[in-house]
DNA sequence: CCCGACAACCTTACGTTGTAAGGAAACCGT
DNA sequence: ACGGTTTCCTTACAACGTAAGGTTGTCGGG
């Protein structure tokens, strides 16, 4: 017969790099408990017993994808001392992994809840932006500007969705998101700091004070201002050379 | 028994509204071929003569919303003369019309080519930009950084897979996607002219033409400095009110 | 040395999905 | 009235996620 099976072979962790092995090869929809098993020499409900389901496995995927994130970061180099340099180097390096991994924009904001590795993410362009003298409620709109583009992910950041089950009432979830974050407070200061500010100016009213219209304007004009300068910058070295 | 379904009451319009319905009560996910079929009154396999099938009618969706969208941008009132104004006008239009279909804008970029209405809207913003003063250098970049912020889609807009089947060849696939585009140059002529101009600019490299590196950087750089200007110009009033 | 417990793993099975194949029924032009 | 075409239904299958429970390998204590 063939070799019996090497018992005790598996684990967590090769569920997940085999997992993610198939999604490099052959897409994100290939990603199949069947197959993922499969490619483990092993049957469908055997990873079961490492990942609670298909939804874990795929949270698994994205958290290895952060993972790989953090590493391209130090294999870059010493982060920048300036916020700007700072920023870029972080902005690049992630496009990099996601380069690498061109299912991953799209599993990550297909995530029904923001994974809790991006939060360190986040944190540390939070810590960033305010040690470079950024105000939180500015940091914040810096945050969402960056969002989609630069950071490759992002979706609505702190979606009633984030913070755990809440039933179907939004001002139940909205409360229970901000209580889930000031309870982590020690681990994401600079986060919990800027909820706090932001919840603080828009006095109480938690539902909209994540205004994604006043967002979605604030980048236009961010992005649209540019453009205008480098057409103009364009214009006069052109005109120069006449 | 129950009355005798009318016959020839089915269309593919009614079947995209009602998968339309499904999709905004619903969620995407549960749009189905059986979801869809069951609130026309009619059995999963009877909409396939309406509808290719289910990518079809997936495709069917994202054409309703950009619809949609267009109708929503005459709705608006007359777009601006200014570029700036105009193409403002034209991202909060689509903005609104994602907001009204938060299934939409995940649906539009996992759609594995772009859809053939999409290329009008883009037409429609490259017109904008070449009105105002831009090369089709830097309208092409401009249509990047807007992309997947502002328009609230965009993709790797000439990705091979966006001119038809080609096999596995990148390079056939893009002299396709090429041959493709400049037989639309009647209906798309900024398109066709801004990726004829950018191919003449990088002189044959047609797989590297669109260095998505080179079109990252550019927009994370415009957000930078958009952010350090904002950031500057909050410091100096708060100063001058001290 | 054996043996009971406990993982790790497999088997079977169910409900759901997209869709191929072909049958029945209504409509339409002649 | 009737043949053809369109429209819709029935049946069926493969692939998916996963619940339930059986089997087998490993290991510590008697």
């Amino acid at each position: 017969m063939s070799a019996p099976t090497a018992r005790g072979t598996l684990s967590r962790q090769r569920v997940l790099t085999a997992a993610l092995a198939v999604a490099d090869a052959d897409g994100l929809a290939a990603v199949t408990m069947r197959r993922v098993a499969g490619d483990l020499g092993v049957e469908a409900m055997s990873i079961y017993h490492h990942v609670r389901g298909k939804d874990a496995l795929l949270d698994g995927l994205v958290e290895a994808v952060l993972d790989e994130a953090a590493a391209e970061l130090t294999r870059a180099g010493d982060p920048p001392r300036q916020w700007r340099a700072a920023l870029r180097h972080r902005c690049l390096s992630a496009r990099a992994v996601m380069v690498r991994h061109p299912w991953a924009p799209g599993l990550l904001t297909s995530r029904p809840a923001v994974p809790p590795s991006a939060f360190a993410w986040f944190e540390a362009v939070l810590a960033i932006l305010v040690g470079g003298g950024f105000s939180y409620a500015l940091a914040h709109r810096a945050l969402h500007a960056l969002g989609s583009t630069a950071l490759g992910f992002t979706q609505e950041l702190f979606t009633p969705a984030a913070a755990g089950p809440a039933g179907d009432d939004p001002a139940a979830a909205s409360a229970q998101a901000l209580a889930a974050l000031s309870r982590m407070s020690d681990v994401l200061p600079h986060t919990a700091a800027m909820v706090a500010a932001e919840v603080h100016a828009h006095d109480g009213d938690v539902l909209g004070w994540c205004d994604s219209r006043a967002e979605f304007e604030f980048t236009l004009d961010l992005l649209l201002d540019g453009l205008e300068r480098t057409r103009r910058a364009v214009a006069r070295t052109s005109a120069a050379r006449a």
